[in-house]
DNA sequence: TAAAGGTACGCAATCGATTCCGTTGATTAT
DNA sequence: ATAATCAACGGAATCGATTGCGTACCTTTA
């Protein structure tokens, strides 16, 4: 298979008869080559197929037109969406966007960090692994000058952008939801307490309790290393066979809160009249499973929105200049039936 | 904010008393080093804390180390585990992986696609938009000598590699599944019969309806646009207020098929007695809902692993190989309870 | 011991786009 | 009429890593 010679800007000057700096700045419409010369160039840019080469542009100014993401997984509801809203964001900005997943090992993270680095990206846009606890591979980056927006699960012992949702208030009007609904011993998978949105979700729980004057009992606080579905079905199991099981659950995330119900059923417990369960992240199976899994939502595509805002806007580029260091997005309490004992009456279609 | 200087392989140098040859070579663990040589300018160059320039190499090579994917959309399940998968397979390889989607427009394929190749990525990995019919913007990489791996929803008028699924005998088998189930009024969702995923699983659908004797309606053969659950649950409501039904529905994807479901319980048809309904993905839902979904299942992350082996194959690296140009894996028909009429006693925990 | 071979490195061009300084010719101001 | 201004463009260095070719020194062989 033959090559063909690619098209350079020194190819068009030599076509053109101009010089390859008028040519480069015809091409980024500099002010100082007339309109004409302008049309002319990028009409022969065109015709003879010219596409302008990253590489050599990035090398020459530094920084290359993109965004790095490092996140967890890419497979996970949440991550996909957030993922989604980063592409969306940046493309239309012109910029590319390079991924890594971590699959939550901090080993991993620092290696793709590296990565991320050696290709010069404009800006890095982080969730942090589980494992993470020592920052020291992000410093080279606040040494460039490159910006990092920490989103969703962001450390508390660095300073930089960060998008997050209020996890206290959410966890406190989810446990706030049950206790409504008539519950008295609710249980909380709890998520790995080093990373401050598990921490800050258990809180709120804590002081739903607390205001309600509802006992905090430790037993019913489980705490999960990785929120999987075989750690929740243990933990389900383990609570149901108690003297005295919960009436209720607020789950960290809803893959937990899932296998919950679907632990409970198993058990012959009902959901949500004998357990109400809410979960967290609505995922796509909470509106379908039976029963539909309340649970508290997140918007993802949009937090990836502004993390890639935050980037394009450090570089000069003032996409959105209304944005403060520390972006805080409020949550929603989606009620379904997993989680409606009072009004069951009127709209269970399940049993 | 000071940036602090970078060190490149001319700081090394003057540090070392080496030339830059020298030093690059070292770093590449080229042979005319001596072992002494390279320990010493490797440790020094940890010490200093070098990092290569991913932006220098590439120009002088003019490839990056880079995968470009292009795909409809990142927040499916299918192409959240494909991306997956391809991310861990370049990773491990020392590649970087650029993605991005087009929501399904010929247009952002188009203009992506510019952007990847601006980029001088070293293989592509695509997933056709629905639109997409003229393949021209693909012949730039085919003429630069960049492979490009088409995944799932491939061209059939293009010569490149393929990765994908054996899409006719899945929709053999699910229609076959359907047919000994005792099902002889089965409906098809169909989706865009210009992409041959689609195309291939109708075939094995008529070819299966034929084979044992079935009539083939028409008016049981729905076509998609997009396989959405508002289609799905349009096309289900129409379905099921015909004079006479059908009795099994095998449908192109998960998605319509679960709101197939869900339209059928509304209108008080019981599944899967009444309807059976088989669908296509298996998407994390088809477990977990109730009745849990039958489906057809897609080794998603394994085709991202394959697509990128392609990739790094391609380039010499000689990964694995012995892969053939297109590269056809296996599906496996998941039976769980929305299609179980007949052994229903034995194992439904359902109604 | 002289020729041959090998080891370990250096020189300098190269990749393609950008940009700091000019330079030229034309227009305007005084 | 002459200086000053300006529009429109060119020259050449620069970014950092790679690599073909060349060279100095050392070892081996006949």
């Amino acid at each position: 298979m033959k090559i063909k010679k690619e098209v350079t800007i020194y190819d068009l000057a030599k076509e053109l008869n101009y010089s390859p700096s008028t040519i480069s700045r015809a091409l980024n419409n500099h002010k100082s080559i007339s309109k004409k010369t302008i049309k002319l160039i990028k009409e022969a840019a065109a015709g003879m197929g010219y596409r302008p080469n990253n590489l050599a542009a990035g090398l020459r100014n530094n920084k290359s037109n993109t965004i790095g993401v490092l996140i967890s997984r890419i497979n996970r509801p949440f991550m996909a969406s957030l993922i989604s809203g980063i592409e969306e964001t940046a493309r239309k900005a012109g910029y590319n966007v390079l991924i890594s997943q971590s699959n939550d090992m901090y080993e991993n993270e620092v290696s793709n960090c590296n990565a991320l680095y050696d290709s010069r990206i404009t800006g890095l846009i982080v969730s942090l692994s589980m494992e993470t606890v020592d920052m020291a591979h992000f410093q080279k980056f606040i040494d460039q000058g490159i910006p990092i927006v920490f989103v969703d699960r962001v450390p508390d012992n660095f300073n930089s952008y960060k998008v997050v949702i209020d996890n206290y208030t959410a966890g406190y009007s989810a446990t706030k939801h049950l206790i409504d609904q008539g519950c008295t011993r609710i249980a909380h998978f709890a998520g790995a307490q080093h990373r401050n949105i598990y921490e800050e979700r258990k809180k709120g729980y804590l002081d739903a309790l607390r205001e309600s004057g509802l006992p905090i009992r430790d037993e019913l606080i489980i705490h999960f290393k990785t929120l999987s579905f075989e750690e929740g079905n243990k933990a389900t199991k383990k609570l149901l066979k108690m003297p005295e099981p919960p009436d209720g659950i607020f789950s960290a995330n809803d893959t937990a809160a899932v296998s919950a119900i679907m632990c409970a059923k198993k058990m012959g417990v009902e959901v949500p009249q004998e357990l109400a369960v809410i979960g967290f992240n609505d995922d796509p199976i909470a509106s379908i499973m039976q029963p539909s899994l309340s649970t508290v939502s997140h918007p993802a595509s949009k937090m990836g929105a502004i993390s890639a805002k935050r980037i394009l806007n450090h570089s000069g580029q003032n996409y959105d200049a209304d944005l403060t260091e520390i972006t805080v997005l409020g949550t929603e309490i989606i009620v379904r039936d997993s989680s409606l004992k009072r009004t069951r009456m009127l709209r269970s279609k399940t049993s």
